[in-house]
DNA sequence: CAGTGGTCTAGACCACGAC
DNA sequence: TCGTGGTCTAGACCACTGT
C-alpha cells in the first residue's frame, strides 16, 4: 500500500514518508476513519528510527489530515458535519437571532444543541472593542460570553459587547435575556437594529481555544467579528466568535446591482 | 525573562518550555521580530535535551507565533500587513472586478502588485465545480488560474471555472481577457452579472498551497468559493480562491430590514 | 570559522486502551 | 497483558548564515 522511499532524494525520510502516507490517503487507499500502520510497523517498513517516523506523523497531523488517540492508534481524520451558516439570517428576522436561532437552526438539522452562558457582567472594554463601539478605552461594557455546542461537541465560543450605558440594568446583563435575545431588549429600549458588519479571519487557536472547543492538532479556528448597528448609525454590540473551522462554512450573499 | 518549571507538575516538560515562551510573547518580553533563545541555549537554561526543546519550539511554530530561519534562529513572528477585502466591490463596479481592482487597490496602499496567470485553458469540471455551475460532472470548462502577489511576496491563488458553452472562442480564454477582465467580457456575451454567493471556510494548506504562498507553518488557508450568477439566475463562473490566513480579513455589510 | 537549526539514530520508561 | 502512542535522553552528522 506505501510505496518505497527514493534513496537518491534529497528529501529528508521524514518527509518521504508522510509523502507517502498522504498519498495513500488522497488514492483512497487509506479511508476515513481508518487506522494507519503503527509507529512500530513504519519503523519495520521503511527502517527507519521511532523519532524519523514520529516526525513523518507529525507533518501529517499538523497539516490536519489525520487524528491520534493514545493508546489506540492513528486514523485518517473524520470530517464532523458541517454548519452552512447563511448570513442573511439577521435580515430575515432579528428576533431569531442567537440563541433561539441557533437552537432552531440545530434542531431542524437533527443535532441536539446546548449552549452554556460562560460569564456574564460589566468589564473594561479592551482598546479593540472600544474602538468598534464607539467608546473611549476601558469604558464600562456588557460582557456576555458563551459557548455552543452540538451533540455535546463545542462548535463555537462567542462573546458579545454592549456599551454598559445601553445594557446597564436592563435584563441583557442578566444570564438568560429573555424571549427574541439580546436584539430584542435592544430594540427595547431604543435602538432598532440598523446594520451589521462582519470581519471574518483564520488563525489558529490559542491553547485555551482549542481545549474550549476541544480542537484536534492542524484545525484553524475562523474568528468573526460582527458590529451591530442601530438605525441612527449608532454601533449598539460586537459580538466575536471564535468557530472550530473544521465544522462551518461561512456562506453570504451578495448583489451585483 | 524565562521563568523556571515546576518539577512538580504533571505537564510535559516541553509543554512548560513552551508555556514559558509564550509567556514572554505575551507579556512582551520577547517582540515581534525578535530572537527566541537558542535551542542550546534553551538545552542549558532547562536541563533538557534537545528533543525537548525542539519539541517546545515545534508546538509554538504550529501555533504560529514563531518561524524559524535555518541558520539564523526562531524568531517571534511578524505579522505582515493585513489586506482588508470589502466585499461590496462587485456592487461598487462590475468593471473594477479581478486583476484591475486587484492592481488598483494595491497601489492604493502603496504596495507593488503583481499577477501571474498560471493556466488557462479548457479542463473537465469536477463534481462539485459542475454542480455549482449548473453542469454534469466532468463537462468541458474552461479554467482560469492565478496567483496574486504584493511587493513580491503571494497573496492568493484564484481559479476560475466558466461553462465552455458560454467561454468558448471568446477573449475569456486567452491569457489576457482584455479590458474589464471576465466580467465585462460576459456581459458582452449576454450575461450580465447579477447577484453573488460566497463561501468561506479555513483550513490548513496543503503541501504544494504551502510553497506556491510562501506559508510558514502555522498559518492556515482562507478558502472562498464565489458563485457569479447573471440576471436570469444562470451561473456563469466559479471562482475558488486560496488565501495567506494571515494577509487577509474579508469584510461584510449586511442590511438588517 | 563559530553558531544556528535540520535530520536521524538507539534506547529507555511511561500512560492509555482494548481484550 | 499487550499493543498503541507520549515523553525524554545523549549523541552524531549535516546544512545554512554570518563574520
Amino acid at each position: 500500500m506505501l510505496r518505497p522511499l527514493d534513496p537518491t532524494s534529497d528529501r529528508p525520510v521524514y518527509r518521504q514518508i508522510a509523502d507517502r502516507v498522504r498519498e495513500a490517503i488522497d488514492t483512497g487507499d487509506l479511508t476515513e476513519g481508518e487506522q494507519l500502520p503503527s509507529e512500530r510497523h513504519l519503523m519495520d517498513v521503511y527502517g527507519a528510527a521511532r523519532g524519523t517516523i514520529r516526525q513523518a506523523i507529525g507533518q501529517l497531523r499538523a497539516g490536519g489530515l489525520i487524528e491520534i488517540e493514545h493508546g489506540r492508534g492513528a486514523f485518517v481524520r473524520r470530517r464532523p458535519p458541517v454548519r452552512r451558516l447563511a448570513h442573511d439570517r439577521f435580515a430575515r428576522s432579528h428576533r431569531e437571532a442567537g440563541r433561539a436561532a441557533y437552537l432552531a437552526e440545530m434542531e431542524a438539522e437533527g443535532r441536539t444543541p446546548s449552549v452554556q452562558v460562560l460569564k456574564v457582567g460589566p468589564e473594561p472594554a479592551t482598546a479593540d472593542i472600544a474602538t468598534r463601539l464607539g467608546l473611549r478605552t476601558k469604558a464600562k461594557v456588557l460582557m456576555r460570553s458563551r459557548r455552543y455546542l452540538a451533540d455535546g461537541n463545542p462548535m463555537e465560543i462567542a462573546t458579545s459587547y454592549v456599551p454598559w450605558s445601553i445594557a446597564g440594568g436592563t435584563r441583557m446583563a442578566e444570564a438568560d435575556t429573555g424571549p427574541g435575545g439580546i436584539y430584542a431588549r435592544l430594540e427595547e429600549v431604543g435602538h432598532r437594529l440598523g446594520r451589521l458588519t462582519e470581519e471574518v479571519a483564520a488563525r489558529m487557536p490559542s491553547p485555551d481555544e482549542a481545549r474550549a472547543l476541544r480542537l484536534v492538532a492542524g484545525i484553524p479556528v475562523i474568528q468573526l467579528v460582527r458590529t451591530a448597528y442601530d438605525t441612527k448609525g449608532t454601533p449598539v454590540e460586537v459580538c466575536d466568535t471564535v468557530m472550530a473551522a473544521d465544522r462551518y462554512v461561512l456562506s453570504y450573499e451578495l448583489s451585483a446591482s
